[in-house]
DNA sequence: ATTAGGG
DNA sequence: CCCTAAT
């Protein structure tokens, strides 16, 4: 028999208290007695309540307020986490999600396991969670300090500077939860761990810094001892999905472990193989390799079947992410994955939060090497060159008795790899860590064509509909059926990765041109992870979408702007004309009407540019910049402006 | 996906 | 032109 875990993964975006709640209902719920002093469980569940408020740490959160207090008595140096409130999170520029229905109030380290309704006077939480640094260590403490200081500067909160500094000079490291046990838990074990890595990485362009790498294992660590915690035989299959794996001989003992909630020691290779399935980005569920059907189900609630027949759906925990958060991340980990899941690094490979998963992420390390004599615009235009070392194939995940073969082991999976690549991916790139979406831009205008080192260019395999493949036949659902059934070109039939590539090459429809030849390219090649250098005619590749990569904090971190395109007058006329016949809440209709083949206007654009043409109508003419626009246009401006308004305002008025 | 508005 | 919030 498989063995099997369960794994919880819709945390992110409840309140401290509820996670906290949560954590310790599930404790409880497992017969860990965390109202107990002393004693391991007290440890663990005060582990566990570290790991979360590490976390929400790292996501900004929680922060080090004003009024910090050390509990002389019992914590001699404890750090306030407390939750941010509505105010500073607007501050901030982003929204608060949590409910605050459950107020709790965690008193202190030797009551940290009682928690109190939280009477009045506050309508938060505090979090007192001093001890939770402890596990962290140098560096983790100058990431968290970062942070601090990060947020510290958005909220001007000087005493955030105290978190920092005793973060920093380690006061909270040692010897203050003596009782709390010497013993390195899981939390350390899994820190520990590496990921195995899976695919291959162009860090040509990469420069990485130790901290960072710190912060990611450490947020990693985080989720990750979160869902281990979830381990056993959970009570609430609700959220929880099972997951299985086929083990070799090595797991039995480290699996039991896993399953035993008390036993919070994490073997590292079980703590490897969590990390792993935790990075699932896409979850394959294959059936048996003879009988049963593979089912995939790519949308965002996935919904998988068990061999009990139970169903667990189970959100990405990409999209549970807070748009700050995200950027917030963004910022601090600077190799962590951008949206659509490009790596840097197998080790970050987790189900981080950031990699979209109804895409299909798989990730490519590019060298992005850019020719130099290139001129973009016109026939003769320069090209770029571009080596994609690798594909990385989205995750898959394969469910397989024990007692299968090897070799049905591998027909399995590659009956996923297959489906998967058949499945209509298509490209997305990535350009300094942001995707770009505009296909109609040229990689002029995006800066693929600029020769920087630090630019980064990444291409991720997306999945081209979020759409449900019916699970094959029972029996005869091999590799070739797939790659019948699924591309255009059935019976390329080698078992490897490169013809799945090609013939999802094939149907690909758009961006179809660099993959092809990319691929092509490779299939070329004897060896599967040869690089190919693959030259792109620039018109070809006009269709891309290109993004901005993300740069470590300090460093040059110009994200890449849309260029500017000043509108020349004709497009200034057609915009007052059509905003005179449209109105001006209509900007979709605007576009639709009298900018629908300039791809590079958007609505947003247009909007944009109507509100500057409002602008620089009401300022004297000697202010006004760029281009002259005929006054009478802006005449029109005004006084189609003038009507609209009073228009809309009729409007709201009945 | 659109709209509205601040930056 | 970017970013977000709110629809």
């Amino acid at each position: 028999m498989p063995k099997t875990w369960c794994r919880r993964r819709d945390w992110t975006m409840v309140s401290v208290a509820t996670r906290c709640l949560c954590f310790l209902k599930l404790l409880d719920q497992q017969g860990v007695p965390i109202r107990k002093k002393g004693g391991n469980s007290q440890k663990h569940a005060f582990e566990i309540l570290a790991s979360v408020a590490g976390e929400l740490l790292q996501e900004s959160k929680i922060f080090v307020p004003p009024n910090c207090k050390e509990d002389q008595q019992n914590t001699p140096k404890n750090i306030v986490l407390k939750e941010r409130d509505e105010g500073q999170l607007s501050k901030c520029n982003h929204s608060v999600q949590e409910t605050h229905d459950e107020k709790t109030f965690i008193q202190g380290y030797h009551q940290i396991y009682t928690l109190n309704k939280f009477s009045h006077s506050q309508d938060r939480f505090n979090l007192k969670a001093c001890s939770s640094i402890k596990s962290f260590d140098q560096s983790e403490k100058l990431c968290l300090a970062d942070q601090l200081a990060n947020v510290n500067d958005r909220n001007g909160s000087p005493s955030a500077k105290i978190g920092i500094s005793s973060l920093v000079s380690g006061e909270f490291s040692e010897g203050q939860f003596e009782d709390a046990g010497a013993e390195l838990s899981s939390i350390q074990s899994v820190k520990s761990a590496t990921l195995p890595v899976t695919g291959s990485f162009d860090m040509l362009e990469m420069d990485c810094k130790p901290h960072a790498l710190f912060c990611s294992e450490s947020k990693l660590k985080a989720s990750l001892f979160e869902d281990w915690i979830t381990l056993g035989p959970s009570r609430h299959a609700d959220n929880i999905e099972t997951v299985t794996r086929d083990d070799d001989d090595n797991d039995t003992g480290c699996t039991q472990a896993a399953t035993t909630a008390k036993a919070f020691r994490l073997p590292s290779d079980v703590a490897d193989q969590r990390i792993k399935n935790l990075s699932a980005g896409r979850h394959w569920r294959v059936s048996p390799n003879l009988n049963g059907g593979a089912s995939f189900k790519n949308d965002g609630k996935r919904r998988s079947f068990f061999h009990n027949g139970r169903t667990s759906y189970t959100r990405q925990r990409s999209q549970r992410i807070s748009p700050f958060n995200r950027r917030k991340l963004f910022n601090q980990f600077p190799f962590s994955v951008p949206d659509r899941g490009f790596q840097f690094e197998d080790k970050f490979n987790s189900a981080d939060k950031r990699s979209n998963c109804d895409n299909c992420t798989a990730a490519v390390g590019v060298a992005s090497s850019v020719a130099r004599r290139h001129l973009l615009t016109g026939p003769r235009g320069r090209n770029v060159k571009l080596r994609i070392k690798s594909f990385k194939v989205p995750e898959l995940f394969v469910e397989i008795p024990t007692s299968a073969t090897v070799g049905s082991l591998k027909r399995t999976v590659m009956e996923a790899l297959t489906t998967v690549l058949g499945d209509g991916l298509h490209v997305g790139i990535f350009l300094q860590g942001k995707k770009v979406r505009d296909d109609s831009k040229t990689l002029f205008q995006t800066g693929i064509s600029q020769d920087h080192k630090h630019r980064n260019l990444g291409f991720a395999l997306e999945s081209r509909h979020a759409q449900i493949i019916p699970p094959p036949c029972p029996g005869e659902q091999g590799l070739t059926r797939h790659a019948t059934s699924l591309t255009p070109e059935p019976g390329t039939s080698s078992v490897s990765l490169v013809p799945p590539l090609t013939n999802w090459n094939s149907g690909a429809e758009s961006d179809l041109h660099l993959v092809s030849s990319l691929s092509n390219i490779s299939a070329d090649s004897t060896i599967p992870n040869s690089q190919s250098l693959v030259s792109i005619p620039a018109i070809r590749v006009e269709t891309l979408a290109v993004v901005p990569f993300h740069h470590r904090p300090g460093c040059h971190e110009f994200v890449q702007r849309r260029i500017r395109r000043l509108f020349s007058v004709a497009e200034v006329e057609a915009l007052v004309q059509a905003v005179e016949k449209l109105g001006t809440g209509r900007w979709r209709d605007v576009k639709l009407g009298a900018f629908d083949n300039a791809k590079h206007r958007t609505y947003v654009d247009l909007k944009d540019k109507w509100k500057t043409l409002v602008h620089t109508a009401r300022i004297s003419p000697q202010r006004r910049r760029g281009e002259p626009v005929p006054q009478e246009l802006l005449d029109r401006v005004l006084a189609a402006h003038a009507y609209w308004s009073g228009h809309q305002a009729k409007r709201q008025l009945k």
